[in-house]
RNA sequence: GGGCGGUUAGCUCAGUUGGUUAGAGCGCCUGCCUUACAAGCAGGAUGUCGGGGGUUCGAGUCCCUCACUGCCCACCA
């Protein structure tokens, strides 16, 4: 990489090729370590990728995620740890069957029509064409994963552990399987869980039902029982009607039953307290097929379940006239019909919560079904402990409150769904004798009674079953062996899962219930037990918060405010776009991109490459008489001698300082804090300082001293090389390039990301800082009076400087770099400012322009004006704080000597601003 | 119904255990093509920290309350 630098900085140019050789050359493996050789402990890093769905495209969520994730896991890895980011994709069961589907439609066929063989494999083949889309994004983002450990959640190995873990809990009877209510998706046909339905709010109708009441003859007798429902064609499945118990309007009908409309079926009127008397009519219709309180309330009353409807959603036979309706039509049907019989008592509008399938959209049926579930009381205890013994910690905290409500409050997992795509469950039922068989290896013939009339259940099972157990199957659970558990033992736990809070229950909690729950039982390298603080998926959890659109509104397809980020890389380049990520994730905050920050990030990245042209501009013209570059020094903190320029005794300080709040921000994942910092360092302290004031030591002449020049060179180097390397885990490919060409072919790496992140080295040098901050305000001082008596930009003029004994010697050692910055001919030092001359006074200095100043007086006068207001303000309310006894007595000395010091500086800046306001021209 | 956030400059956001004069980026105004960079340089303006009350010598920061706003959980038919 030679490093005469193209003039402009071109991301695309240069992104593709790092991207591409990341990859062939394997960088970022991490290869399994010799048996015995892995630890776990501080020296290892390793993180998952929360794996995408294999239907997915790569969406700024997932950019965030994996920003925050590859800044941390290359800092971590040039921190010197053994670093492994660990990528995969997940089946996503559903999902993926449902795109599937969708193409079948659009082939005029259905999955039904190709049956579930011929359907799995097109799904196999749709995932071999697509499943990898988003992979390749990564690629192109620069993320530092292992590609080589890439997995699938339908993996052979992973299979594996699926099963291992589901006949686990079979045998330990913390799965089981029976007829209860869920949540059902009549498009998917598939159960789903709780998780997996949303509620919107639905304007509705209340509709009142008049059920007639009978006589003991079984004969209408004339009276009537009102009921009130949102979901009026369950009616057909009613099987009572009940009331409360105390309810003084129905007292009389204790006992009596009702004839169910449409249905003309005797049904009896049940007394439960579960019943509120002030919703609707207080009379509620029981349908224990079709709304989980009615399900509970049929097992106490011990009543019947009758399911209406089939698996679209359609009325079924138990429908009687109404089979073969939709639910929506049935729903019209009913309502009709009961108008014309005189039953209808009424229809309310009424404002209710509706339950949707998260996938499709679809309204979900609560519906009566025979599903496998996990008994979770047990696996959430651990869950619980684990966090609340510290084992596992969250950032932002508030998220352990959100995590510890959930799995406090837990129900059981329905994890079987109806569907082809995805691992089908082990279990054989009987044809003889109507047990289930649930075995490791597929079973011959059943266990219970020996027949071979046996067939596996059709249904597969939650993907998060299997994405819930990924933290132990990646790395070889459960067939861990002396031989090959070297993996386990060095990165399980995992050091850190960074992810979304919307996957909070689906994915984390489930890893760690699952986690703690299996991994428990593995024992430690040495062969002792496991406790609960090394059975943890993870040590820590970051959650990240959303990327919303610049007006702060959720991005959404039907929205159309969609940013894709591989667009808008293509337009700032990857590392403007994470740079952007990173300065904007502060923890708990929605994220509202602006490509307006983009933008100021790629003007970031372009100055940066010119910085970097001109130091190799420099380079070049030492080289021309005979001065190194000094490349050997590079790679560490620099260092410079305590009577070198002040400049870079300055420069090498605030890198420093910079560097150690850089590693802490990280520590404490403020992203946002770290580049932040960097920003500030680069094009605030190194490029507007440091480098103008460089420009005065690089004096390649005949008549320069060498040695000097040199010396500046190298901390240049050294500062600017250093720089790239804090930079690098933000903006890896601009760092990568820059540092290839400063090794002009000959790095001492394959990369720079295999280089040591920089470490603060030493306390920065305190008296370099304040000698520099005083030239700094002295230089802006100038350059603000000049601006204000309108001296020319290129006038070149003397000036005068009143200030302290120590720093009137800064003064005058760094005279050079007082005329460069500030564009001055001449710093004279002087007891006291001339008189006639435009003055600007601080606490330290007072200092003048010797100019003929065609001074705007209104202006000046109103400057004086405002600055005497306020150093009258401050010094009133120094005087006000001082003169309170509570404050001198309580507050700490350093407060009340600051605060009288401060006062002491306005007096005098008062003193001064009322003498000039007194020498200008009268009004 | 329960819970958790947020409200700071025109915009987007920082502000560590309460402590001296509340910050950044973008935008805005003025002047500069100063040979690394006009994707730049220099200078400048801008806030009753959502309202009210309280604790304290001292509150953007702690407590109470109200308003607005966002999210999560629950799901009475």
């Amino acid at each position: 990489m030679p490093h005469d630098l193209p003039k402009s900085y071109d991301p695309t140019s240069i992104e593709d090729r790092w991207a591409e050789y990341w990859v062939r050359e394997n960088l970022f493996a991490q290869p399994t370590p010799k048996a015995g050789e892995g630890t776990a402990g501080p020296a290892q890093f390793s993180i998952l990728l929360p794996p995408p769905n294999v239907t997915g495209r790569l969406h700024m969520g997932h950019m965030l995620n994996q920003t925050e994730m590859d800044i941390l896991t290359r800092w971590q890895r040039m921190s010197g740890r053994r670093a492994l980011w660990l990528p995969g994709t997940d089946h996503a069961g559903i999902a993926t069957q449902m795109m599937v589907e969708r193409q079948l439609t659009a082939e005029g066929t259905s999955r039904q029509a190709l049956g579930r063989e011929a359907f799995v494999d097109r799904v196999w083949e749709w995932k071999r064409h697509y499943g990898g889309a988003i992979l390749d994004q990564m690629k192109r983002l620069g993320a530092s994963v292992d590609w080589q450990r890439e997995y699938f959640t339908m993996d052979e190995r992973l299979s594996v552990a699926v099963r291992e873990a589901f006949v686990k809990l079979y045998e330990q009877e913390l799965i089981y399987r029976g007829a209860y209510i869920v949540n059902w998706c009549p498009r998917c046909q598939t159960a789903i869980s709780d998780l997996e339905v949303v509620y919107d709010e639905h304007k509705g109708h209340l509709w009142e039902i008049k059920y007639p009441v009978i006589d003991a003859q079984g004969k209408d007798s004339g009276e009537f029982l009102t009921i009130a429902t949102t979901r009026p064609e369950t009616m057909l499945g009613d099987v009572a009607v009940a009331i409360h118990p105390e309810d003084e309007r129905y007292l009389q009908l204790h006992g009596k039953k009702l004839r169910l409309p449409l249905m003309d079926r005797e049904i009896p009127i049940i007394l439960d307290e579960w019943v509120s008397r002030d919703f609707g009519t207080g009379a509620v219709k029981v349908t224990p097929a079709h709304d989980p309180n009615d399900f509970a309330l049929g097992q106490r009353h011990h009543l019947a379940s009758i399911n209406v409807m089939d698996d679209s959603a359609h009325i079924n036979e138990a429908g009687g006239p109404y089979k073969g309706l939709e639910r929506f039509a049935a729903r019209r049907k009913i309502v009709q019909d009961l108008e014309e019989t005189g039953l209808l008592g009424g229809i309310k509008d009424h404002v209710h919560n509706v339950g949707h399938c998260d996938r499709c959209k679809t309204v979900v049926e609560p519906r009566l079904s025979l599903q496998w579930f996990v008994k979770i009381q047990p696996l959430a205890d651990k869950a619980v402990a684990a966090v609340k013994e510290g084992h596992i910690r969250f950032t932002p905290e508030m998220y352990q409150k959100t995590y510890l409500n959930w799995m406090e409050n837990i129900h059981d997992w329905c994890i079987s769904r109806q569907l082809w795509w995805g691992h089908r469950i082990p279990a054989w039922h009987c044809a003889v004798c109507h047990k289930v068989t649930v075995a490791r290896e597929d079973p011959t013939q059943c266990t219970h009674c020996g027949s071979e009339k046996i067939e596996q259940s059709t249904d597969v099972l939650d993907t998060w079953f299997s994405s819930g157990l990924l933290p132990v199957s990646v790395f070889g659970w459960p067939n861990l062996t002396a031989e090959n558990r070297a993996d386990f033992d060095t990165f399980y736990p995992t050091s850190l899962l960074v992810t979304g809070f919307d996957i909070l229950f689906f994915w984390v909690a489930r890893m760690i219930m699952m986690g703690c729950w299996f991994a428990g039982d593995v024992p430690m390298a040495d062969g002792s037990p496991r406790t609960l603080a090394d059975s943890v998926p993870f040590r820590e959890v970051y959650i990240h918060a959303l990327v919303r659109d610049a007006n702060r509104e959720k991005m959404s397809k039907t929205k159309g405010n969609v940013i894709d980020p591989i667009e808008i890389v293509k337009e700032y380049g990857t590392d403007a776009v994470r740079f952007t990520l990173a300065s904007m994730a502060s923890p708990g905050t929605d994220i509202a991109f602006n490509v307006a920050r983009t933008e100021g990030y790629r003007a970031f990245a372009n100055k940066i490459w010119n910085a970097a042209r001109f130091i190799f501009m420099n380079v070049d013209r030492a080289a021309e008489v005979g001065i190194s570059a000094g490349r050997a020094a590079l790679g560490a903190m620099p260092s410079v001698p305590t009577d070198a320029p002040l400049e870079a005794r300055w420069i090498v300080a605030e890198l420093n300082a910079m560097t150690a709040k850089v590693n802490q921000s990280l520590g404490e994942y403020r992203f946002d804090d770290a580049a932040h910092g960097i920003y500030q360092f680069f094009w605030g302290s190194f490029c507007d300082w440091y480098l103008e004031i460089v420009k005065l030591r690089l004096d390649f002449s005949e008549s320069a001293d060498k040695e000097r020049t040199k010396a500046a060179l190298a901390t240049l180097m050294q500062t600017f090389e250093a720089s790239l390397r804090l930079l690098s885990p933000f903006m890896p490919f601009l760092t990568e390039e820059i540092w290839h060409a400063i090794y002009d072919g000959g790095p001492p790496a394959k990369s720079i990301a295999l280089t040591r992140y920089p470490m603060a080295k030493a306390a920065a040098d305190q008296s370099a800082l304040i000698a520099m901050a005083f030239l700094q305000e002295l230089i802006v001082e100038v350059r603000a009076l000049r601006k204000e008596i309108g001296v020319e930009e290129k006038a070149v003029i003397p000036i005068e400087v009143r200030a302290t004994g120590p720093m009137q010697s800064i003064v005058t050692t760094n005279s050079a770099m007082i005329e460069r910055l500030a564009r001055v001919s001449e710093v004279r030092a002087v007891e006291a400012i001339s008189a006639g001359l435009a003055k600007h006074s601080t606490a330290n200095f007072d200092v003048a322009v010797v100019y003929e100043r065609t001074i705007d007086v209104a202006a000046e006068r109103d400057r004086l004006k405002k600055d005497i207001a306020r150093y009258e303000k401050n010094i009133a309310n120094a005087d006000r704080q001082l003169g309170n006894e509570g404050f001198r007595l309580k507050a700490p000395a350093h407060v009340v000597d600051g605060l009288k010091k401060q006062r002491e500086e306005n007096v005098l800046l008062l003193e001064k601003a009322r003498a000039a306001l007194a020498a200008l021209p009268p009004e």
